[in-house]
DNA sequence: TGATGTTTAAGATCAT
DNA sequence: ATGATCTTAAACATCA
C-alpha cells in the first residue's frame, strides 16, 4: 500500500515530476533559492518511511500495510513534547526508554549551505503562497521500531491494537494475536516489562471502540476475540482516531446527530476516561465523551504555524487528527512541510499520498484515503452517500494499486482522469467546505463501508 | 496455574 | 488551576 515508502519510488516520482514539470521553479537540479526546502524533492528521498533495514522485504510485498517497518518516527527541533518520546513516561524501571536519543538516524539534507538548507530556513516563503509557514527545522529521522528496542513507539495502545487487528487480516483477533503482532513488529515491547500487556488488556476492556466477541463453544482456545466495534469504527474516521476532544461544532452538526446522542448518553454516566476519541467505559462499558470544543483544531485552522506544530507533535506521538488534516487540506492551509506531517501520519495509518509539491496536491492524500474515487465533482457529496459495496471494494482495490509506482503516473492511460486532488480541490473552491462538512463528507463515505473496511482504510 | 478480562486508582501530559 | 486524555499499576475474577 505504501507509495513513497522507498527512496526508489521517491526517485521515480522525482524523475517523473521533473519530466512533467520542467518549468517548475525550484525543482531543477541547479536551482538554488530560499524556497528550496519547499519545492525541491530532496526531502522526499530522505522521507522514506520504509525501514532502512535491508534485510527486510519491502512493505509492498509483505501485504501488511500497517507493518511498522513503514512507521516513521519523526522528531523535529522546535516541536518538543515534554521531553519524552512518548505520550507517557516510561516505567521507572524501564531502562530501554531512558536517556535514548531521539535522533537516531543520520540527517540527510539537500544541501549544506545555509541558504539552501531547509533546516536553516525556519520561516521561508512557501511556494504555495502561504507566507511564513515554518519549514523543516530538523531532518526527518527514521526509527526502525521493528529492530530498535530502545525507542518506544509513539503509538497509543489503542493504535497498536488497531494495527494488530488490521495486520491480522481477520475480522476478529485474540489477545495473544495482538501481543504477538506487537512484539513481532515493535522490538521495544519485546524487551519491555510485560506490564504493557496489562495496558493492552486494559485498553481492550475500557475502550469501547473495541468489542469483545465471545468464543464459540465449539471453538477451542482460551479467551475471546476482539474486534473494532462497528458502532465506533466511524469514530476513527471523524478525525478523532487519535485526537482528543472533538469540536462542539462537530457534534452539533447534522451528520453527527447520531453520534451526539451517544455522546450525550455517555456524558450522563460521567466517567472520566476516554481514549482516542472513544470513550473508556467501565461497569459494562461506561461511556463518556467530552463535548468540549476542540479549540486546538480550530486554532490549527487559523494558524498554519500552530497547525504545523500540532501536526508535528501529534505525528510524533502517533496522533493523527484526520479532521485537522481535512480542514487544512480543504482550506489550503498547508505548507509543503505540513504535507510531510500529513504524509507521515497517513503513512502510519497506511494511507499514502504522493509527493506534496504544491497546494493543489495537498488533497492527494485525501484522494488516496478516500480510495481514489473518481466521482463527478458536482455529485460528489451526494454520491459518496450512495456508494455501494462494490464501489468501495473497487476503491479499495484502487488504493492497493498504488503500491505500484507506475500507477502514480498513469500517463500511458488512455483515459485521462482528473486527479482526485484536483476534483476535491475544485469542489473545495466552488463550495467551501466547513470543517463539519468535511467531517460529513468523510463520514458519509466511511459509514457506508463495512466496519472492518472502515478501519482498514485508515490502517 | 497461567492466561484472560474487568475494574479502580493514580500519575503524567496537554489544552483550556 | 482545572479538566481531559493517556498510561501504568494493581487487585480481583473467570476460565481452560
Amino acid at each position: 500500500m505504501p507509495v513513497l515508502m522507498s527512496p526508489d519510488i521517491a526517485n521515480k516520482f522525482k524523475e517523473k515530476w521533473l519530466t512533467l514539470h520542467p518549468e517548475e521553479p525550484g525543482t531543477g537540479p541547479d536551482s538554488v533559492h530560499l524556497d528550496d526546502s519547499l519545492t525541491s524533492l530532496h526531502w522526499l528521498q530522505n522521507f522514506s518511511i520504509l525501514s532502512a533495514d535491508p534485510e527486510r522485504p519491502s512493505g509492498a510485498g509483505t501485504g501488511c500495510p500497517s507493518s511498522p517497518q513503514h512507521l516513521l518516527y519523526l522528531k523535529r527541533l522546535g516541536f518538543p513534547r515534554g521531553g519524552t518520546d512518548s505520550p507517557s513516561s516510561p516505567p521507572a524501571g524501564d531502562t530501554a526508554a531512558t536517556g535514548m536519543p531521539l535522533y537516531l538516524g543520520s540527517p540527510v539534507t539537500s544541501g549544506s549551505d545555509c541558504t539552501t538548507d531547509p533546516r536553516l530556513a525556519n520561516y521561508a516563503q512557501t511556494g504555495s503562497g502561504y507566507p511564513h509557514i515554518p519549514v523543516q527545522t530538523s531532518p526527518p529521522v527514521e526509527v526502525d521500531y521493528k529492530t530498535n528496542p530502545k525507542v518506544k513507539p509513539p503509538y497509543s495502545y489503542a493504535s497498536l491494537i488497531c494495527m494488530a487487528m488490521q495486520a491480522s487480516k481477520q475480522p476478529k483477533v485474540t489477545l495473544s494475536t495482538i501481543y504477538n503482532w506487537i512484539t513481532e513488529n515493535f522490538c521495544y515491547y519485546r524487551h519491555a516489562e510485560p506490564s504493557w500487556q496489562n495496558s493492552i488488556r486494559h485498553n481492550l476492556s475500557l475502550n469501547k471502540c473495541f468489542m469483545k466477541v465471545p468464543r464459540q463453544k465449539d471453538e477451542p482456545g482460551k479467551g475471546g476475540f476482539w474486534q473494532i466495534d462497528p458502532q465506533y469504527a466511524d469514530m476513527f474516521v471523524n478525525g478523532i482516531f487519535k485526537r482528543r476532544r472533538m469540536s462542539a461544532n462537530h457534534y452539533s452538526s447534522s451528520s453527527g446527530t447520531h453520534r451526539q446522542s451517544k455522546l450525550l448518553q455517555g456524558r450522563e454516566t460521567g466517567y472520566h476516561g476516554t481514549q482516542n476519541g472513544c470513550s473508556f467505559q467501565g461497569g459494562g462499558k461506561r461511556k463518556h465523551m467530552s463535548t468540549k470544543s476542540n479549540t486546538k483544531a480550530l486554532r490549527m485552522t487559523k494558524s498554519p504555524l500552530l497547525a504545523t506544530e500540532a501536526h508535528s507533535a501529534d505525528v510524533l506521538r502517533g496522533d493523527f487528527d484526520l479532521a485537522s488534516v481535512f480542514d487544512d487540506v480543504l482550506s489550503g492551509n498547508c505548507s509543503n512541510f505540513e504535507d510531510l506531517d500529513i504524509n507521515t501520519a497517513l503513512s502510519s495509518l497506511g494511507c499514502e499520498m504522493e509527493a506534496s509539491l504544491q497546494g493543489r496536491q495537498h488533497t492527494a492524500g485525501l484522494g488516496r484515503c478516500m480510495g481514489e474515487l473518481h466521482i463527478p465533482q458536482q455529485h460528489q457529496h451526494q454520491h459518496h452517500q450512495h456508494l455501494d459495496q462494490d464501489q468501495l471494494l473497487q476503491s479499495h482495490h484502487s488504493l492497493q494499486q498504488f503500491e505500484e509506482p507506475s500507477t502514480l503516473f498513469p500517463e500511458q492511460s488512455e483515459e485521462v482522469v482528473l486527479q482526485p486532488w484536483e476534483e476535491i480541490k475544485e469542489e473545495a473552491q466552488v463550495i467551501p467546505l466547513t470543517l463539519d462538512q468535511g467531517f460529513g463528507l468523510c463520514e458519509g463515505f466511511f459509514t457506508e463501508m463495512q466496519p472492518w473496511e472502515r478501519v482498514e482504510a485508515y490502517l
